[in-house]
DNA sequence: TATAAACGCAACTATTCGGTTGCGCAAACT
DNA sequence: AGTTTGCGCAACCGAATAGTTGCGTTTATA
């Protein structure tokens, strides 16, 4: 099963979760409480941005802290950056093709 | 069935599209060139592509050319940016709470 | 005019997804 | 000690995904 950031980021509701966690760390059940569905499915989804890296894992007693971890935010932002960096090449090398005649 | 450029650009052969056609327009037939699976399978990705606004199509003759809409890529980049602030004031929060104390 | 090329569309298939319910276990109250 | 709480894990289910093959249609070419 192959899972990268641009995954985690599909879904609406695993968008969400990372918003909640980008504000602060938390557990499952109190993510749960901010969605409609089961603890059970926001579980899944957490497993899903742990094993895409976006989330860590911090145990206290019975209750298990989720933290967002921005670092692989940054990931989209370089594919973001080098896709923009093709598309204005493109241009550029227009320019030059004008440029020529 | 939800569309938006966060499903465009989970699937990497999606993703291996739209650098290609940042660098050109192409046809569904030149992209297959690029991948082992066939042209209807890269016409199915062109539709989910389409149907969230991140290409265009234009005609010409029996040909039919895709182009890449980077406008919607800005979508992406605006909630990065947003989650990016929220990430930041999280911190300037518990700035405020530790001089408080 | 016959043939080949480019394409979209439909039907079918296996796999994954997002969700559910129902456990069992360990930590924390009472 | 007994009960509640928080959690992960597994089984199950319907829908969506990503892919295939097989058409029909339109446009170009011989």
């Amino acid at each position: 099963m192959r899972r990268d950031v641009f995954q985690a980021i599909a879904d609406p509701t695993r968008r969400a979760i990372i918003t909640l966690l980008a504000l602060q760390a938390m557990t499952p059940q109190a993510l749960a409480g901010h969605f409609d569905s089961t603890r059970q499915a926001i579980s899944k989804h957490i497993k899903i941005l742990t094993e895409c890296e976006v989330v860590t894992q911090k145990q206290s007693g019975r209750e298990n802290y989720y933290y967002l971890n921005t670092e692989r935010m940054k990931d989209i932002d370089i594919w973001l950056e080098r896709l923009r960096q093709i598309w204005e090449t493109r241009f550029d090398q227009l320019d030059n093709l004008l440029n020529h005649l």
